[in-house]
DNA sequence: CGCAAGGTCGTTATAACGTAACATTCTGCA
DNA sequence: TGCAGAATGTTACGTTATAACGACCTTGCG
């Protein structure tokens, strides 16, 4: 399953990587054991959940050494390309101060942007 | 169904939206009609969508004679109670930045925080 | 008026996402 | 070996969302 995020390159839901799974690798997973492992690979840093499309990618930095730090990830409203960056302390600092204002406490560092990728933001200005 | 939102309080699913409409207010409505008045909602800034959880609230300044700005929103993990708020300008500057950084473009100041709120975390931390 | 183009709304069916519940098998240990 | 608990398989179902089609109504024009 991590080899089907890592080479479709992209986001899938956990169906289309069922469906990977069963035409491309020759593994047939019921929902429920795709859940099982995606949980399993979520707990271990390997894959995200992209919490606004129930969409699974695979970590930008499996092959890192250094241990993971939270995720944000922006997304392409287009063309659907996501980018795991990691957002400078300054951004976080501020989301913190700010939820902390208004008397809530930072659950998660994950965040999730909605964007234009640079592709999609020349084809928008030119075809305007 | 705007009269449910608000009466209910919180994010309601299109299907309990329904079910309150149905069960409370004697209107049967079938899924497709939920769907096309919460779009109509949404597009007057009377209902927001949460991405993140696939609700729907009652803005919190359809009385406001001001124009609508684009919504934060902290969501509590715990109880999912939900505070839709304004982040001072400095918040979403940093964002905007940020993304600019990684070559994309901002598509949305719209985003869901994910929190503890007050009640939640004095009840995890008494109980801890 | 009579008719057609285009819009809204009702209805059915189904796609897509996710989990509860229970059976079966495996594994480690007394 | 026999047992407990964990992992995995399997079925069924719940929840969220949309496609597709048709009824109806409105509106603009000959
Ligand atoms: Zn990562
Ligand atoms: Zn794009
Ligand atoms: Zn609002
Ligand atoms: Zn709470």
């Amino acid at each position: 399953m991590l080899e089907a995020l890592v080479k479709s390159g992209k986001a899938l839901s956990a169906y289309e990587i069922r469906d990977y799974c069963c035409n491309q690798l020759g593994y047939d997973l019921l929902p429920m054991s795709v859940y099982r492992i995606l949980e399993f690979l979520e707990n271990n840093d390997l894959v995200h959940r992209l919490n606004t499309s129930s969409k699974y990618i695979a970590c930008s930095h499996i092959t890192c050494p250094h241990d993971h730090e939270p995720p944000q990830f922006l997304i392409c409203k287009s063309c659907h390309r996501v980018e795991e960056v990691s957002m400078p302390d300054r951004v976080i600092k501020t989301v913190t101060q700010a939820t902390r204002l208004a008397g809530f406490q930072l659950a998660s560092k994950q965040l999730e942007i909605d964007c234009y990728c640079t592709e999609c933001t020349l084809t928008k200005d030119t075809s305007a």
